[in-house]
DNA sequence: CGCGACGTTGATTTGCCTCAACGATTGTGG
DNA sequence: CCACAATCGTTGAGGCAAATCAACGTCGCG
């Protein structure tokens, strides 16, 4: 098992004894989500968050029109989850599945809070990163109140460099917030 | 010093001691700040977060055409901020100001990395604090993309029932993300 | 009182959506 | 290995929600 991307990622913000990373990385459990295959559907109580290893992970919701509108998408290195869903033990509204073959390693919501009360510093590494996740979603929120498509579409090219390329459009669209026929328009028109 | 508000948002998710509970209360300075007036700028630095004892507070954006966006308000009982200029010490793109004379417990950056080590719990406090707002910024961003005006503002209503009665239509406007004249016409069309 | 901020209303415009039709590509089973 | 279905991107015609611009009434306040 290859916990480096993790270890990586944990190092960046926070110091772990041994025993504690031991501790925390024996909690994980390693997932396999198979491409157009769900981790947890809308209705469902989620259990847990997904640090992704390989492949790509998105979490959507379906409108009243049944329309796809994507909160995030998940390469490798970041984390997904319904945090309301888990935190609160209610079903979810989301759906998460994969949109590549992808590997993950998975934390349970019961497991987490018996690590904040052995591991303190782990409590401070979900902090960190929720309020970094925080300033990007109020970004993004201020983002599509202000910005024209066009300009949130150079955003997303910026947010996810690599992951532009080898996305369908409609899912990029689906994350922009506009159709896949007027995202079609807007890149085919001069200007 | 009335901490009695603050107190109980506290108890509610984690349990100090009297002397941690005490530290705590030390960091925080008594801040006043007069209807219309700035607590931060766009631009500057911001020092720290406030916790809104009285009057109501909020956070805002310009964009490109110089017209406000709203973030956040923040009645008593509410924490408000501009993180991403807290946290890493840059400029910050928001300005927050008072909707009413207001007063406030404000925590600098500084001290609040102290506290954090000198009592866990603290970064617990915040921790879910922080995963509560990604909840709710998280929901907002699905309803700006999936949601007519009239329903946005539906739900305005019910995550601010009091503020509803006393804020001057043109900032409701701005955080539904509609222009006033367009809320005007909306309210007063019969259906 | 007179000014400035606010809400209202109307005419017009526009960014984006809807619906529909049609190629191109992919992948899947016979 | 081919045939067919499914998915995706493209393009066009038409429609609608919301923006823009402008004018005007009202109210609270210095």
């Amino acid at each position: 098992m290859d916990f480096s991307l993790l270890l990586t990622h944990l190092q960046k913000n926070v110091q772990l004894s041994q025993e504690e990373e031991q501790l925390f990385l024996s909690k994980l459990q390693f997932k396999s989500v198979d491409r157009k295959q769900f981790l947890y559907q809308e209705g469902a109580i989620h259990q847990g968050m997904s640090f992704v290893i390989s492949g790509c992970l998105r979490s959507y919701s379906l409108d009243a029109n049944g329309v796809e509108h994507i909160l995030q998408f998940a390469p490798p290195g970041w984390w997904i989850a319904d945090i309301n869903s888990v935190n609160n033990q209610i079903p979810s509204s989301l759906n998460i599945d994969a949109i590549e073959n992808s590997t993950m390693f998975f934390l349970t919501h019961q497991d987490r809070e018996k690590l904040f009360v052995a591991i303190p510093q782990l409590e401070r590494f979900f902090r960190i990163l929720v309020e970094n996740s925080l300033i990007t979603y109020q970004k993004r929120l201020l983002d599509n109140m202000s910005l024209t498509a066009k300009d949130r579409y150079q955003n997303f090219c910026k947010l996810y460099p690599g992951l532009i390329m080898e996305l369908p459009q409609k899912q990029v669209a689906a994350y922009i917030g506009v159709t896949p026929e007027f995202l079609s328009k807007m890149l085919n028109s001069k200007q």
